[in-house]
This record gives C-alpha cells, sequence and structure tokens, in this order.
RNA sequence: GCACCCGUAGCUCAGCUGGAUAGAGCGUUGCCCUCCGAAGGCAAAGGCCACAGGUUCGAAUCCUGUCGGGUGCGCCA
C-alpha cells in the first residue's frame, strides 16, 4: 500500500470516528475525497480535500470541519503539524523518522516497491501492433508497439491480470494481394525472370525467400495450376512467414504476446454469425440503405444498395455502420466487432492501441462493445500518433518507391533497442514524436535516454567505489544522518508508486518516464553539491558512517529508476560508456 | 458537411482524471566551473493556459459555442 493510501485510509478512519461521535452525519459521499501530495512542498507533504468535499452534506463549512477533522489527524505518530489553509485544505506535515521509515521500506521491497492492487485482478485485455502480415514492421507501428507492451508492464504492475493480443488481418483482400506476390517470387525462384514488380503488388525483398522455400517445397508443380489452386497455398505459407518477420521485429523490442487471434479463423468458427446474433435479438441489426459519404465530390458516381447495417448511432456513433456487404460476405467492422465480442468473453476491460488514422472507427467499436456486452465491459482506445524521423536535425527522406520505408529491425540495430523504446515515451500517445537518430544517442543531459540512465550509472558507480572509501556496504546505516536535503529526495521517490497507480489507471505508461526525469533530475542536483563542496558527496572522505546513510538513499532512488525502467522496458545501465 | 485529436513560456512538451502562487527542458541573459564525482553548475527573465459563456467552495482540466491546426470519413483494411 502506498504512502498516500496509508494516509487515506487513516483519514477514513478519523472520519469513522468523527461520526460515531456524533459529530458528523453518516452516510457521506467520500469517493472525492483524496489523500495527494500538494504542489507546493512549502504546504507539506500530504494533502487532503475532504473538509472542502464533504462540507456541504455535512451540513456546515470547509474551515470548521477541518478543525473537527485536525485533531484526530495530528493524534497520529509520524505526524508532525497538521495545517488548514485556503479554502479548507488540510496539510500534514510528516516527521523525519516517517521518510526514514519509506527509504527502508523501498529498500527492503527492491522491485517489489511500487506494485499495487488497485487493479483488483481484473482482466484487461491489451491489443496492440496488429500490423497487417504483409511484411516487416516499420516504424509506422512501433511507436504502438512500445506504447502497448508498456502499458501491458504498468497494469500489471497495478495488479490486473494482463492478456497481450495482436489481431492478425488475414481475411481480407490485402493477404490475397500478398500470396499473388509471392506467387511472382516462386516463379522467379525456379529461375524465371519476373522483370519489375507490377503496381499494386508487394514489391519487397523480403518476399523473396518464400518464393525460394516454396519452389523447395512444391518444384514447378504449382507453376500451371489455375489460380484457385495455388492462392490458398501461397497464402497460407506467406501469412506465416511474415508472422515469424513480425515476431522477431517484435523480439528485437522485448515484446512478446500471449495471443494471436486471426481473423480468418475467427469468420471460420461462426463467431462472426453468433454476434451477429446476439445484435439481432437486441434489434440493433437491419436492413437499409446508407447515405452518399460526404467525403464525395459532387460529380462522383454512388449508388445507394441495402445493406445489413448496425445501429451504432444509438451509441454515439454519427452514422450506422455496415456488417455485411451487398454480396453477403462480411466486412471488417462485421468481423471486428465479433473480435472484440470475443475477447470480452475473458476480459472485464479492453484496450487496443491503435494509429491515429484510424480515429474515425473507434466510435463504431465502441459501440458494438457496448451494445454485445450490455455495457458490461469497456473499450478504450488510444490513438498513437506519428512519429517523424530525423537525422541530425534534417527529415529522413523515404522514396516514394513503395516499399522503401524505415524498417523497425534497422532502427533498433543502430540505436538499440533501450533507447528506442525510451524514446516512443517521451511524449504523450497522442501527440506527434520527432525522433532523431543523431540525438537519441547523444552523451549530454538534453537527452533524456541519457540523464536517466546517467543517474543509474552514477549510483551503480558509488556500490563499486564504496569499499575504497572504507565503506561497509553490510554494516548497518544510520539514516538519522540524513538531512532534510536529502530526506526531500525520499519524499520524491516515494511518489513513484502513486505515479504507477496514475500510469495504469490512465492507460499512459508514458507518466513513469516523465516521474523518472523529475527524480533523476533531483539525485543530479543533490550530486552536484559535491563538486563545490566535498562534505556533501555521497562518499564523504573518512566518515564512514555518513557515507553509509547516504549510499542507503542513492540505493533506493536506484530502486526506484530500475523499477520504473523496468516497466518501460529498459534496462538500466549500470555504467556509461 | 460530419466525427475524432489538439491549442499551455520564443521553441518542444508535462500538468498526477476538479485543487492552493500553472511546471520542466531547449533557447535568451547573468555569474561560476572546466576538478574523470567527466560527458557542466547555479540563478534570472519569460504566461489573459486560443477566445467567450456556463457548472461550483475552486476550472488549464468538466459542459456549450466560436476561432485556429491536425487526422479521418464509401460495401477499403
Amino acid at each position: 500500500m502506498s504512502l498516500y493510501a496509508q494516509y487515506a485510509a487513516l483519514l477514513d478512519g478519523a472520519l469513522e470516528e468523527l461520526v460515531s461521535e456524533g459529530a458528523l452525519p453518516g452516510g457521506l459521499e467520500r469517493k472525492h475525497v483524496t489523500v495527494e501530495p500538494p504542489r507546493d512542498p512549502a504546504h507539506g507533504d500530504l494533502a487532503t480535500n475532504a473538509a472542502m468535499v464533504l462540507a456541504k452534506t455535512a451540513g456546515t463549512n470547509p474551515r470548521a470541519l477541518a478543525e473537527l477533522i485536525k485533531p484526530k489527524l495530528e493524534a497520529l505518530p509520524p505526524v508532525e503539524a497538521v495545517e488548514i489553509a485556503g479554502p479548507g485544505f488540510i496539510n500534514l506535515r510528516l516527521n523525519a523518522d516517517a521518510w526514514r521509515d519509506e527509504l527502508r521500506t523501498i529498500l527492503r521491497e527492491g522491485e517489489e516497491y511500487g506494485l499495487s492492487t488497485i487493479g483488483n485482478n481484473e482482466r484487461v485485455n491489451v491489443e496492440y501492433v496488429s500490423a497487417n502480415p504483409t511484411g516487416p514492421l516499420h516504424m509506422g507501428h512501433c511507436r504502438g508497439a512500445v506504447v502497448g507492451d508498456s502499458l501491458a508492464r504498468v497494469l500489471e504492475a497495478a495488479g490486473f491480470r494482463v492478456t497481450k493480443e495482436y489481431y492478425v488481418n488475414d481475411a481480407g483482400a490485402q493477404v490475397d494481394t500478398l500470396a499473388r506476390s509471392v506467387y511472382l517470387r516462386y516463379r522467379e525462384a525456379l529461375g524465371e525472370d519476373i522483370g519489375p514488380i507490377p503496381e499494386g503488388m508487394y514489391p519487397g525483398e523480403y518476399l523473396k525467400p518464400v518464393g525460394v522455400l516454396l519452389a523447395a517445397d512444391y518444384g514447378d508443380d504449382l507453376l500451371e495450376a489455375p489460380e484457385s489452386q495455388w492462392l490458398p497455398v501461397f497464402r497460407e505459407a506467406a501469412i506465416k512467414a511474415m508472422l515469424d518477420l513480425i515476431r522477431f521485429d517484435l523480439g528485437l523490442l522485448g515484446i512478446h504476446h500471449d495471443k494471436f487471434a486471426s481473423e480468418a479463423e475467427l469468420q471460420q468458427s461462426g463467431a462472426v454469425e453468433r454476434a451477429m446474433q446476439v445484435l439481432l435479438d437486441k434489434g440493433l441489426v437491419y436492413q437499409g440503405v446508407l447515405e452518399r459519404p460526404k467525403s464525395l465530390d459532387p460529380d462522383d458516381e454512388w449508388e445507394p444498395v441495402e445493406l445489413t447495417l448496425f445501429k451504432s448511432s444509438q451509441f454515439g456513433d454519427d452514422q450506422d455502420r455496415p456488417m455485411k456487404k451487398s454480396d453477403g460476405s462480411w466486412t471488417y467492422f462485421g468481423s471486428d466487432a465479433a473480435y472484440h465480442w470475443e475477447k470480452a468473453q475473458g476480459a472485464d476491460h479492453l484496450v487496443n492501441i491503435w494509429g491515429a488514422d484510424h480515429a474515425g472507427t473507434v466510435k463504431r467499436v465502441q459501440s458494438a462493445v457496448k451494445a454485445l456486452t450490455d455495457g458490461r465491459v469497456d473499450l478504450d482506445v488510444k490513438l498513437v500518433q506519428m512519429v517523424r524521423l530525423f537525422r541530425g536535425g534534417e527529415p529522413v527522406k523515404m522514396s516514394k518507391r513503395a516499399g522503401d520505408f524505415v524498417t523497425l529491425a534497422d532502427v533498433v540495430n543502430e540505436v538499440g533497442k533501450d533507447v528506442v523504446r525510451f524514446m516512443m515515451l517521451t511524449k504523450r500517445a497522442d501527440t506527434p514524436l520527432d525522433f532523431d537518430f543523431a540525438k537519441v544517442v547523444e552523451a549530454s543531459k538534453d537527452n533524456p535516454v541519457f540523464y536517466v540512465q546517467y543517474a543509474h550509472a552514477r549510483i551503480s558507480s558509488l556500490k563499486r567505489k564504496a569499499a575504497e572509501a572504507g565503506v561497509d556496504l553490510g554494516a548497518k546505516a544510520d539514516l538519522d544522518l540524513l538531512d532534510d536535503e536529502e530526506l526531500a529526495l525520499v519524499k520524491r521517490a516515494a511518489q513513484y508508486p502513486r505515479v504507477v497507480e496514475g500510469a495504469a489507471m490512465a492507460h499512459e505508461p508514458h507518466r513513469i518516464l516523465f516521474f523518472l526525469l523529475d527524480l533523476a533530475g533531483e539525485f543530479h542536483a543533490l550530486w552536484n553539491r559535491g563538486n563545490d563542496d566535498p562534505e556533501r558527496r555521497f562518499l564523504v572522505e573518512n566518515n564512514p558512517q555518513l557515507s553509509r546513510a547516504r549510499l542507503e538513499l542513492a540505493f533506493g532512488v536506484r530502486q526506484i529508476i530500475k523499477s520504473g525502467l523496468s516497466l518501460m522496458g529498459v534496462a538500466a545501465t549500470e555504467e556509461m560508456r
């Protein structure tokens, strides 16, 4: 339980006492009562809005209510002072021992510090990447991959049961195109000169090995066969090869999904019909005609056709959406609705990480989930904006020639997994991100990756140097030797559990990174004090006791940095190179 | 035309789901250091949170409208 949660519980107890003493009416709505660190440290260590939130329904005014609560909080041993401020805030100041205890807790719990049960063991399905299985992953997929994977880690840390899922779009027209492209490579592998790859086909070199493999397996048996005969064979082989490629790329980033769900299998299993039946039973599906799309030019042709439509407009979408095409086959949305229903069977919450270009389809899928689960399951869609690539300030040019893009593997191979993952979280997901190959590997404080890693490495160097400074790491540390300035760093570190919970509940893994930047910044500032004054160094000459205590502080900070980085899927470095 | 996202310091961005005097980095300015505890340090200036209403003890945050930017809108995937 985080420090703030502990005090929230203590406050709750205090309010209960006031109720039983008759000073407060029972049954007050306490949902909006919070205990949090005030923004301004001058206001103390903890602040609660309880008096302001409860005053109205309690039939009193905030400051009067605060006066009632104050003595109850003053009676708590670690509380040094209670102040009533502003419109009715109650500010608590904890004594130094409370923070020394918190440091001991950090060191004792190690990587468990910051884990939370706020998720209540509820099941969350996080679907991310889900790139079409038609080629290797490129930078467009990278950010969503990192955001999704980090979010999954954060949710697990917050006490959710997480399934990491990848939806394979292996049922549409594009996988037939893929199969035909592979067929060309197959003929090429058999010695034929296939010339340039025709427009509309996948031209990538990565399909060559698939052709070679198929040539080895089938020889020239399929060369003269009709398309209906080879297409399914080639499609299956190509999709398998592409998924292997994609899994390999994801592996470079340390990403491993629990489940790859196939759209084709979903359709074959009859799940789409079942979902459709559920919607029919609810009266949410009908035969109808869509309006002419507004995006069309006036002179474009448009013929109204009767389709099977889902009443998504009843759930906030701006129009109803087709589930079946006029030829009777499923639309992408049709099977997507069924897919989300399947996911919802085994989950309490659904999260999708999508590229921002899919923004227009969010409402309809949310509508489907709402309709199919009667609101039991919620779907949050995180839209991820694009990554613009630069090299030394110049945009990386990508030739228009199809198939020429910067692959995820290229980037990871150049700058490393940890740098890529870290940089992908340096902004909120829905803000465009610039990625400069030169800047992200720069060893300066302007580079956030370096800045955080450097803090960790500095502390690791302390550990190595402790012995030669005459400090026995096995000796018990006397934390009473830490002063207020040093304990301020503990206060910062102690916010980590809150940050994890906030990131989990808001589905915003970038919050971990921003917290680490703050923490690293405060650590560096304290470290720099030692440059002016040797007495302020972590390892103080001829003072092993003081050094020992300060090392405990540093190790606490190091633990938090390491834990936070691990939630981002980034390894902490022991020394800078 | 509609939907979604966004508008916070000169620039790039945070802002803990409604809290107190709105923060950080870069850039600018001034001082200090250049000691491998290296890959700089300290400090200052800089804001009508796009605008106008509303909700309430309290709004950058929620609601409505306006302006401005981005993205997307066919039975495609």
